[in-house]
DNA sequence: AACCAGGCGCATA
DNA sequence: TATGCGCATGGT
């Protein structure tokens, strides 16, 4: 009780655009949550970690680790720049008006790939559901009903009965050849990092349950790949109803972002056409 | 090439 | 309370 550590608290600024309900609960990650006081509580990199707007500053408590949560928040990347040039479009610009504030995530590789494994064929409550039993069930404790995202070392040598209580159906054999294939290094997470995206996507999609949509979330949530563009039914539908040619040429390398935004507005927006 | 596999949230009846 | 629909990937 005496020896009881000072929680690590940072402040992060020059923050703008960053509107962290929108970002934290925008189906690109699935274990933040609000707490009655309006902050967002989450574990990341196994710490239990608290995140508010304070002041035009991100106040973190539970890590110091600085350099890591500028990359989690992608807080180097002039969104203000990139959301100006992809107001240059029509429906972009609609979508950026509408929601703005929302910034693409640096998740950790792994539970990025297990979490997006899991997201397939399914909706957001049960993913969610699927995931806080993955923790629950294989994570570490860290007390309050908080637990670890667990390794693919744990998981690797699980079966498909041992994950049954997860309820994740047919996902469950793709959670544990995942797992193997990444804790073997059979899937070269380094490797990953430095492909081409052609690359980086022909590794990831070795493993069972991964095709194309799982890959490319992959690439864009928990590798940084921010040119990664993952196409679910939601984008599918943008795509046709507005951009039958194809994403406007100013998106490139930022397709992720531009992809986020119109996702988010496609599925909030009663009548997107309108003018 | 069409269909199903786990299962559940959601909308509609 | 019941019924149908959607949902990414792999296997038949």
């Amino acid at each position: 009780m005496d020896v009881q550590d000072k929680k690590d608290v940072i402040t992060l600024t020059k923050i703008h655009p960053l509107d962290l309900s929108l970002t934290l609960d925008c189906g690109q990650c699935f274990r933040w949550s609000q707490s009655p006081d309006g902050s967002w509580h989450a574990v990341v990199k196994n710490k239990k970690v608290d995140v508010l707007i304070k002041n035009k500053n991100l106040v973190i408590t539970g890590d110091n680790d600085e350099a890591f949560w500028i990359k989690y928040f992608d807080l180097d990347r002039d969104y203000s720049a990139i959301c100006d040039t992809l107001s240059s479009d029509k429906w972009l610009k609609k979508a950026i008006d509408a929601f703005p504030g929302i910034r693409i995530l640096k998740q950790e590789p792994w539970e990025a790939l297990c979490s997006f494994i899991i997201s397939q064929n399914n909706n957001i409550p049960r993913i969610k559901g699927i995931i806080n039993r993955l923790c629950c069930s294989f994570g570490e404790d860290l007390g309050d009903g908080d637990f670890t995202f667990p390794s693919a070392e744990v998981l690797a040598p699980k079966t498909v009965d041992d994950l049954a209580p997860l309820r994740a159906g047919f996902r469950a054999k793709y959670i544990i050849d995942a797992a193997k294939k990444v804790a073997s290094n059979e899937v070269d997470f380094k490797k990953i990092t430095e492909a081409s995206m052609d690359e980086a996507r022909a590794e990831l999609q070795k493993i069972s349950g991964v095709g194309p949509k799982v890959a490319e979330c992959a690439l864009l949530y928990g590798f940084g790949r921010i040119e990664g563009f993952p196409v679910d039914v939601w984008v599918r539908r943008i795509m046709q109803e507005l951009y039958p040619d194809g994403l406007p040429s100013l998106t490139s390398g930022v397709e992720g972002i531009a992809q986020q935004y119109l996702f988010h507005w496609r599925r909030n927006i009663e009548n997107p056409f309108e003018v």
